[in-house]
DNA sequence: TTGTTGACTCCCG
DNA sequence: CCGGGAGCCAACA
């Protein structure tokens, strides 16, 4: 597998091997990829990289960038409601809550990527 | 090299 | 809770 910490990797690539880790049932924050990478300002180039993989909507790609949601709790869909709307139902049939307002328990979902926790 | 962009986040009303 | 503004930084034209 891929170590996010490779500089020579190109960004989003090392977003990938990250979002990757992240397990069925539970969610992680952009901010938090970013820590992971280096810094929790990357949060925007994070989103970036996830949107670079929009188009194959994870089709040719194992990463789960479902399970990347905003600070708040609640789906990130730049302006796309279709692929929210997906996001949310691939969430909720992994057993992750949301509440009527379409935002998740964070406190019970968020992953603290264990296997970087040394970063 | 410079300027723009943006699946973000924090802070203030 | 909702909206606006500032800061952030890799990619791209």
């Amino acid at each position: 597998m891929l170590d996010p910490t490779d500089r020579t990797l190109k960004f989003h690539d090392r977003v990938f091997a990250v979002v990757r880790t992240v397990p069925a049932g539970s969610v992680t924050t952009y901010g938090d990829v970013g820590s992971v990478l280096g810094s929790p300002r990357l949060a925007r180039q994070v989103g970036w990289a996830l949107a670079s993989l929009a188009p194959d909507l994870g089709a040719t790609s194992d990463v789960p960038w479902h399970r990347v949601i905003n600070a708040r709790g609640s789906i990130s869909h730049r302006g796309d409601i279709v692929r929210a709307e997906e996001q949310r139902q691939r969430l909720e049939a992994e057993g992750v809550l949301f509440d009527g307002n379409g935002t998740c328990d964070l406190q019970t979902h968020r992953w603290g990527f264990p296997d970087y926790k040394s970063l």
